[in-house]
DNA sequence: AGGGATTCGGAGGCTACCCTCCGAATGTTA
DNA sequence: TAACATTCGGAGGGTAGCCTCCGAATCCCT
């Protein structure tokens, strides 16, 4: 993640304007779609693309660290709520519209697990995770058998709504007011079916590896 | 959807063979999959796959009316259910199931209206989706704020679980009594943000069309 | 079994896109 | 402002994938 910057402005300034016109264009039309569209939308020659990215697949992996950046500072602001349950809201909320907003990034990752297939991210991640779940069942306001890879399951189902385009914004708060009321404890709720991912598992299926047994 | 079915039988094989692995590519590498692969996998010539569909619009418009079908023969089951909340369990379980084993049909679904911008899907359907819904309220175990879009929308959610691939499958099934706990009736719901989409919106939106105003 | 219609297969022309290359243009430094 | 380094732009060769075309193979019908 050691990204050289130029000392040019021109240069800065279109490697700026090329990262957001990926964004929109990985967004619209899917992450290979044409790079020479990418050029023409940026105002930019081929070789200016191809300079900043050498291929297309270091496009995307700036893309995939610009994400795990905002992630990271999500859990700064998380951590500081007041109960265990509003961390709880305040992760489905914040994540869920970040991802709407960059629905090209479950493909992202996706296809950097296939570049570096030994890659792990943060195990802090996962610790911070664990974290807010245990808060907010031991103060119980969250049922107590969800994991930290459920909640994360949903929000990656409530992030796929940015595959809708951004037009209809906000209607996608009504499936997450339904799903935080099916988080809550209660005397009555029914027990989760199955068996929970765990970390590991949840990480190889979101980038698409098979199961190992 | 008339689809004339030629005398020979080679033809009708290689027709179903050719939809059989075009399901299976669709899934792995999205509907612009080189046909190319698709006449390799179907072991059959590249005259072949277009012979059959002459162009890769045709063969997804295939795929479309086949899950439309699929969706017609869901509504027959449902409306038997024995409770309006057990007919609310088996759409969101079916459909749901149904989505994550055909996770290529929200790209055809958009593609077919992109080809076809005045298709108009079956009315009949809506109507069915808002019986089921009103039973179920009626009955007073559903809760009150919840449209028949909304449920929809939540299906298209855990649908897209199906982009993870089939090998952890029965995963989704925690989410789903998630959100099954979130849709119950109870003195305590906090009442659903914002307006429900009506159902001409939620098509134009699953469809990736812009709203009107 | 034989004839005729239909379908099959895959070689190959035709894009659309990828990516390089180098003269022109721009920024930086002193 | 001058001189040099860096970046820009877009023309163009290379290639993967689209789709056609027609001789060969298969199937249906009598």
């Amino acid at each position: 993640m050691t990204t050289t910057v130029s000392s040019r402005r021109d240069a800065r300034r279109n490697h700026e304007r090329l990262l957001a016109e990926a964004r929109r264009l990985f967004a619209e039309r899917g992450i290979d779609a044409p790079l020479d569209e990418l050029a023409n939308r940026a105002e930019v020659g081929a070789g200016t693309v191809y300079r900043h990215f050498p291929t297309r697949d270091a496009l995307i992996r700036e893309l995939y660290d610009s994400g795990v950046n905002d992630l990271r500072s999500f859990t700064a602001e998380i951590v500081e709520a007041e109960s265990g349950w509003q961390a709880i809201e305040m992760w489905l909320e914040r994540l869920s519209a970040w991802l709407i907003e960059r629905p090209y990034l479950p493909a992202v990752m996706r296809r950097v697990a296939e570049l570096d297939p030994d890659h792990r991210p943060g195990a802090e991640l996962q610790a911070f995770a664990d974290g807010v779940v245990a808060r907010a069942q031991a103060e119980g306001s969250l049922r107590p058998d969800v994991t930290s890879v459920d909640l994360s399951v949903l929000v990656d189902m409530l992030g796929s709504l940015g595959q809708y385009g951004g037009a209809y914004v906000p209607f996608w708060r009504r499936q997450l007011a339904v799903v935080l009321d099916g988080l809550r404890a209660r005397p009555d709720t029914t027990d989760l079916p199955g068996a929970a991912l765990d970390f590991q598992e949840f990480h190889d299926m979101s980038h698409r590896k098979l199961p190992e047994d």
